[in-house]
DNA sequence: GTGCCTGTTATATCGAATATATAACAGTAG
DNA sequence: CTACTGTTATATATTCGATATAACAGGCAC
C-alpha cells in the first residue's frame, strides 16, 4: 500500500496518515496481524519526520486499530468495543448528517452513498 | 437555542459552535434569514472572545450557511452547491465509514442510523 | 447630527499543537 | 555482537487557537 501526504493540506500528517491506514484496514489492503513498515522506513518513503509516523501509529493502537508486537513492531490489530464504536459513529455521523441536510441532500441519497463506499469495504457478503 | 462549549473539550471552540450552529439549522431550531446574535453578545453569554464566535461566523459564511447583512447582522443563508457539496459529503463520509467497517458495524446497522438521525433534521417529509 | 448597534480589521500576547532534529534506551531476532 | 523494533528525552521552529484592547465603517433610531 502506498500513502501519500498532501503537504499543503490543513490535515496534520499524522490524520492524513492514520485515516490512510484505517481506509487501508477497511479495504483489505491490510489484514489482521499483518504488520505495518517501522516508523523509521515509512517515514523516509513518505518524506515526514520518524516522530510523526510514531504519533500516527500510536493514535491508531489508542483507538484500537493496531497493536505493538514487541518482535513484529506494528500490526493491525482491530479492537471492537461495540458501545464505545457505535456511540463515537453516531456521533461523527450526527455532524455530517446535518451538514447534509442544511444542503438539501436527501436520504435516498444519503442511503445510495452508503452502499457506494460501504461495498468496497468489508462487511457482511 | 443554547449554545455550550466544552472547555475540555479537545475540539477548538471556534469549530463546537459552528457544529452546534448547523445542527442548529438541521433541526430547524433557525430558519432562513432568522439572525444569529451578535458577536458580542453571543461571546457574553457563552463565556468566550468576541473573535473567537467571529471566528465560527466566518468559517459557516465560507462554508456557506449564513450570511452577513449590514443592517441585521449573521443571518441563516444556505448557499446549496450540488457537485461540490456532495463531493465534500462524501469525502467525509468515506473516512468515518471506514472506522465504522472496520469495528464490524454492518451496512445495515448504519442504515438504520442515518434514518434514526435523519429523521430529526429537515428533508422530504 | 449623536448615540448605539452591527461586523471587521489591526496589533499584541500567550499557550498548545504540529513537525522536525539528534540522541539515547530496552527489547527481540539473527 | 549487530541490526532491527518502538519508545523516551530534549530542543527548536512554526502554526493554530484564544484572548485582549482598540479602532473603523456602515446602518438605524432619535
Amino acid at each position: 500500500m502506498i500513502f501519500e501526504i498532501d503537504f499543503n493540506s490543513t490535515e496534520a500528517f499524522y490524520m492524513q496518515l492514520r485515516d490512510q491506514i484505517i481506509l487501508g484496514i477497511a479495504t483489505r489492503a491490510f489484514s489482521e496481524g499483518e504488520a505495518l513498515p517501522s516508523v523509521r522506513k515509512l517515514s523516509e518513503d513518505i518524506g515526514i519526520n520518524m516522530h510523526t509516523v510514531n504519533k500516527a501509529y500510536t493514535v491508531l493502537r489508542d483507538e484500537g486499530f493496531v497493536k505493538v508486537d514487541k518482535r513484529r513492531g506494528v500490526v493491525i490489530a482491530v479492537d471492537a468495543d461495540r458501545i464505545r464504536d457505535i456511540e463515537r459513529f453516531r456521533k461523527e455521523l450526527s455532524i455530517i448528517l446535518a451538514r447534509a441536510a442544511c444542503k438539501g441532500i436527501g436520504r435516498e441519497e444519503i442511503h445510495m452513498l452508503i452502499d457506494e463506499i460501504y461495498d468496497e469495504y468489508k462487511g457482511e457478503i
